[in-house]
DNA sequence: ATGTCAGATAATATCTGA
């Protein structure tokens, strides 16, 4: 099974990518992010054409999470638990079946958090908390889980080619990084660098700046993969080429393989 | 600090968020 992760930067404008990519890479299950538009909104019909069955967790203008998968969806989650109050769209889970047992599978848009000492990097960490506190939940399921998506997160200072940029930004903070690390070790791994301990791996350059063009990126989307699906990891790939394609998202996607049919 | 995008509102620009 093939499991991808990609924040879009809006569906709308990346429908033709969407396309080019699903018939490339063949995913069994995508989750996006930042679809910037509501369910009515979402190009349903088109992607269900492509063969997928569309779940979107959306909003007006900003966030949006959605996962599509080539197997039906069930036990579906909208929202990450722990504040009745939170109305972004940042959260979408839901479980695959299949002939060899289960999967379940989250789609993440983590908060950005900038700029630091505001509101706004007081709700990222709040949803940090969030998060920690669901996934322990789930792991108590002893399931394979895969939560996928744009944690606004470098983890390490091999994942930014400047790190020194980025000291004063909120996906860079001790705090966010502290928090991230808690979430790994409640006993997740992260896919890419269960693979690969290179420098140089990046999902995200920013559009200003020539920032693709000098390579200057960061590596912020991730998929945590609880033990039992660990143990069925075969393979993580970045597809650094799609940034080059004509009007791209900021971030590419992150495509995993497990061992399950 | 920002040379870029995308969406919304108002308007043929300006703002917000990333």
């Amino acid at each position: 099974m093939r499991i991808a992760t990609w924040n879009v930067n809006s569906i709308k404008q990346r429908l033709d990518h969407l396309a080019a990519f699903v018939k490339e890479a063949e995913p069994d299950v995508l989750c996006l992010q930042e679809l910037k538009c509501v369910d009515e909104a979402f190009p349903r019909s088109e992607i269900e054409a492509l063969g997928y069955n569309v779940h979107t967790h959306g909003q007006k203008t900003y966030n949006g999470v959605a996962i599509l998968s080539k197997r039906p969806l069930e036990d579906i989650r909208r929202g990450l638990p722990g504040d009745d109050g939170d109305d972004q769209a940042r959260y979408l889970e839901g479980v695959i079946s299949t002939s060899s047992g289960i999967v379940r599978v989250a789609s993440i848009y983590l908060p950005n958090g900038n700029p630091i000492g505001t509101p706004k990097f007081d709700y990222k960490l709040a949803w940090m908390d969030r998060l920690h506190a669901h996934a322990q939940h789930l792991l108590k399921q002893e399931e394979p889980i895969v939560l996928s998506g744009d944690y606004n997160v470098i983890p390490e200072p091999k994942d930014a080619a400047d790190p020194s940029a980025w000291v004063n930004d909120a996906l860079f903070q001790p705090e966010s990084r502290a928090k991230f690390r808690e979430l790994i070790n409640l006993g997740f791994v992260d896919a890419v660098r269960a693979c690969s301990d290179a420098p140089g791996l990046y999902s995200f350059w920013d559009y200003q700046m020539g920032a693709f063009q000098r390579n200057n990126g960061i590596r912020i989307d991730h998929l945590l993969l609880s033990p039992q699906a660990q143990d069925k990891l075969k393979t993580s790939a970045i597809r650094r080429d799609v940034r080059g394609w004509d009007k791209p998202s900021d971030h590419v996607p992150v495509v995993i393989e497990l061992d399950i049919e």
